[in-house]
DNA sequence: TGATGCTGCGTTTTT
DNA sequence: CGCAGCATCA
């Protein structure tokens, strides 16, 4: 350890008479462990040393932890402020605040440290920024601020920006750092692989210029907060004394860094609960370590570990359906959900042509749902990748059935938010370089590559920030009189608003200053379709501000939670991703797009191998587990995919499903089955043990087609075997880029092809054949799936 | 500075 | 195929 620190106090806890605690310790039977059954209390009153509850889903994994938490403020084993509670995202803190407040009959202000990793991480950090080369007052960098500074450490170094993408180096730097690496750790080979050898010293340059900057990255935020830990022992030791209690949530989804940042902090009083299941780790290519809970009781010397098995959720046959599904996973601890619910519906599995009919036959059975008085809310359709909502999107505008879906390009993320963000934080901290630097020329002021190279150059060299380098250009004659003249109209502008802030309500003044800057007018005048939007997000944007003291608070919210208010309440089918459906449920839950390549998906099996297949299989099993009454999984036959029609085997996951609990429905949306007539043969590496009646039939039919056609057209003996051995996803991949392939086929040709039938080609371009089909019209496929007619 | 065309890429996402 | 990001030209 270093020289030991001269640590400020933190803030002393104020008695609060009519506190949580005070009241909590009041009630005298404690009613919230009323309706706990054994092993969720157990959990709960479980409170001296490290604790593992291993909740599957549908638990009761939020209510135990906020019971836990009112629990111990109700026996009074801690105060408010000394119980350290995490979670991922800002809406998970939000709920469980509002839950323990509910509990407790009051809005929890008391708990200071209940929040994101993140956002406790920067609380801690600012009160301690000198002791890691950072001042309190320090700006975290998104993602678009990260890429944008890394671009001009490459450039300092001269790296050809192509060939070593500022994106490659961010990423690797963020995968470093949430593997807890500072720079001098990072593994020296790992860090050689970005431009030739130069990553490490890149890494490095990029940290100084951090600091220079006096801002931090979202990983910085922990990482520096485990330096601050590890090189200042008397700050770790005022922490470890503070948190009587730590909770952490999702505990199956922590990286390395925030491990050890947990580690340290629990290390005080040993009294650490992680709520987690490790069925549900979905996260491992950001970071996750499902390592993590798998070890916890290595790690945590004398843990306990309980089991929430019991679902509240959803049927037997759903639960039964994702139980043996996940069985077929290895690394994992192992629970068995049980319900004492209905068996309900048999989860069903429907195959369809291509994916337009998925989506015809899908839109039916919504449609059908609500004719008989299901509320579109309480159903969802889950994808595996954001491609596949399109065609959904598209059934659904022309059935006029109302829609939403989450997790779309999100509010902070809109180029119109980010300008007017980084406008206040000008006006908050003139020497925020980076924000300057996005709005100096936004919009178009004359400010161009020429006026900021001068900026930089004379910052550079003076040390000082680009705002303060612009007041003494616009002093000299090194800028041309345009430029300079605009340059100081806006530099006047900015100590106006900054003179303003200290009079103006924060709000009125964002929209003096959006006003002013021109930037408004910016989209007033631009014609585009979706320049109103614009502005009302704007708007939206300085309507929020309301609810925030002054500007600081409300930049520091923004930086950390950059959260969308919820939509609209309207009654609407939910269009999501698997990813972005966890720890939602829904009485009706869609599963399209069960095909080999698209789900599992055919990268995360290239690049994860047998924990990429593991961990797809979670997602499978997430899937399910969001229904509480019905499960319709489907795939399709056929598949569009970069423009250009492949056809696609089933998932091997459905030959993982129970067969007792499962049943195979006709496609409603009309040709159903047809598809597999010919190519059945596809199935069979995949479905050798999925028996069915439905299925049996349905495969029954198909072979007896086969027959007939084999025998008629004669399908090429060696194509045949290609299709078996290849899954097509790739050979299209594969085909798509061998350009010098020279098709075998000849322009005028007449061929056959499974979806469009018989059409003459039109044009052979490699591989890629344009076919006028007769009743298709024309399309371009893959050779492969042609055959001479 | 702005418009236009070309190339490359195509899973999942939080803070 | 459709988009984003970049390069080039007017």
């Amino acid at each position: 350890m270093n020289e030991p620190t001269k640590v400020d106090p933190l803030p002393e806890i104020q008695p609060a008479p009519g506190g949580i605690a005070a009241r909590a310790r009041a009630a005298a039977a404690p009613p919230y462990l009323a309706g706990l059954n054994a092993e969720q209390r157990a959990a709960v009153e479980t409170l001296d040393g490290p604790l593992l509850v291993l909740a599957g889903a549908g638990t009761g994994k939020t209510r135990v932890l906020t019971t836990r938490i009112a629990h111990i403020l109700s026996l009074g084993r801690a105060r408010p402020a000394e119980i350290l509670a995490v979670t991922f995202t800002n809406k998970a803190a939000r709920e469980m605040k509002e839950r323990i407040g509910r509990m407790l009959g009051q809005t929890v202000e008391g708990m200071p440290w209940l929040g994101t990793f993140h956002a406790i991480g920067v609380k801690i950090l600012r009160r301690h920024a000198e002791l890691v080369g950072l001042k309190s007052d320090f700006t975290i960098l998104d993602v678009d601020d990260q890429i944008r500074l890394l671009k001009q450490v490459l450039e300092a170094a001269n790296i050809d920006e192509k060939r070593w993408p500022a994106r490659l180096l961010a990423s690797l730097i963020d995968g470093w750092k949430n593997r807890g690496l500072t720079p001098d750790r990072v593994p020296a080979g790992e860090a050689a692989s970005f431009a030739d050898g130069r990553g490490a010293k890149l890494n490095a340059a990029y940290q100084d210029r951090l600091k220079v900057l006096n801002a931090a990255d979202f990983g910085d935020l922990l990482l520096e907060g485990i330096r601050l830990f590890r090189e200042h022992a008397a700050v770790l030791a005022q922490y470890q004394a503070r948190f009587k209690y730590t909770l952490v949530d999702e505990y199956q989804d922590t990286n390395v860094a925030q491990y050890l940042w947990l580690r340290l902090l629990g290390q005080g009083s040993k009294n650490i609960c992680c709520v987690g299941d490790d069925d549900q780790s979905i996260y491992g290519w950001r970071g996750a370590e499902v390592d993590n809970i798998l070890r916890f009781e290595k790690d945590f010397p004398g843990a306990r570990v309980i089991r929430l098995e019991r679902n509240y959720r959803s049927t037997a046959h759903i639960l039964a359906a994702a139980s043996h599904l996940i069985t077929h996973n290895e690394g994992r601890l192992g629970k068995t959900l049980r319900t004492d619910e209905d068996p309900g519906e048999k989860v069903t599995v429907t195959g369809a042509w291509d994916s337009e009919e998925e989506a015809r036959s899908i839109g039916e059975e919504i449609e059908a749902l609500q004719r008989d008085g299901h509320k579109l809310n309480e159903i969802a359709i889950l994808v595996r990748a954001s491609f596949q909502m399109r065609e959904f999107e598209d059934r659904f505008v022309t059935l006029g059935l109302p829609y939403r879906v989450i997790g779309g390009p999100r509010f902070y993320e809109r180029a119109e938010i980010r300008d007017a963000l980084a406008y206040l934080r000008c006006v908050a901290s003139p020497a925020d370089d980076l924000a300057f630097e996005r709005i100096v020329n936004v919009p178009k002021r004359g400010l161009g590559d020429a006026t900021l190279q001068a900026l930089h150059d004379h910052a550079r060299a003076r040390r000082i920030p680009l705002m303060e380098a612009a007041r003494a250009l616009v002093e000299t004659e090194e800028l041309k009189p345009k430029p300079r003249t605009a340059l100081r109209d806006l530099l006047a502008a900015f100590n106006r608003w900054h003179v303003a802030r200290e009079a103006l309500p924060h709000p009125e003044l964002a929209e003096i200053v959006l006003d002013e800057s021109g930037y408004t007018e910016m989209w007033q005048k631009n014609r585009s379709a979706d320049a109103a939007g614009r502005l009302e997000n704007l708007k939206e944007l300085v309507r929020s501000m309301e609810e925030f003291e002054n500007l600081q608070g409300f930049l520091e919210h923004v930086a950390l939670v950059m959260d969308a208010d919820g939509g609209p309440n309207a009654d609407a089918v939910s269009i999501m991703t698997l990813h972005s459906a966890k720890g939602l449920e829904f009485d009706t839950v869609f599963l399209p797009g069960w095909e080999e390549g698209l789900f599992p998906h055919q990268r995360a099996l290239d690049e994860s191998g047998h924990a990429g297949l593991e961990e797809e299989r979670r997602l499978a099993h997430v899937g399910i587990t969001r229904a509480r009454r019905r499960v319709k999984i489907f795939f399709a036959s056929n598949r569009r995919i970069h423009g250009m029609w492949q056809s696609s085997v089933p998932s091997r996951f459905l030959d993982e499903l129970p067969e007792a609990h499962v049943e195979v429905a006709e496609s409603k949306g009309g040709f159903g089955w047809g598809g597999f007539t010919s190519r059945f043969d596809m199935m069979e590496p995949f479905a050798s043990d999925y028996e069915t009646p439905g299925w049996r039939r349905a495969r029954d039919r198909m072979r007896a087609e086969e027959a007939r056609e084999t025998t008629g057209a004669g399908t090429p003996r060696g194509s045949r075997r290609q299709f078996r051995r290849e899954p097509l996803t790739i050979e299209g991949e594969l085909v798509a880029k061998s350009t010098g392939a020279v098709s075998a086929y000849a322009t005028g040709e007449r061929v056959f092809h499974l979806k469009f039938g018989y059409g003459d080609i039109v044009s052979v371009d490699g591989n890629k054949l344009t076919v006028a089909f007769d009743k298709a019209g024309e399309k371009r496929v893959v050779d492969s799936y042609v055959e001479r007619s």
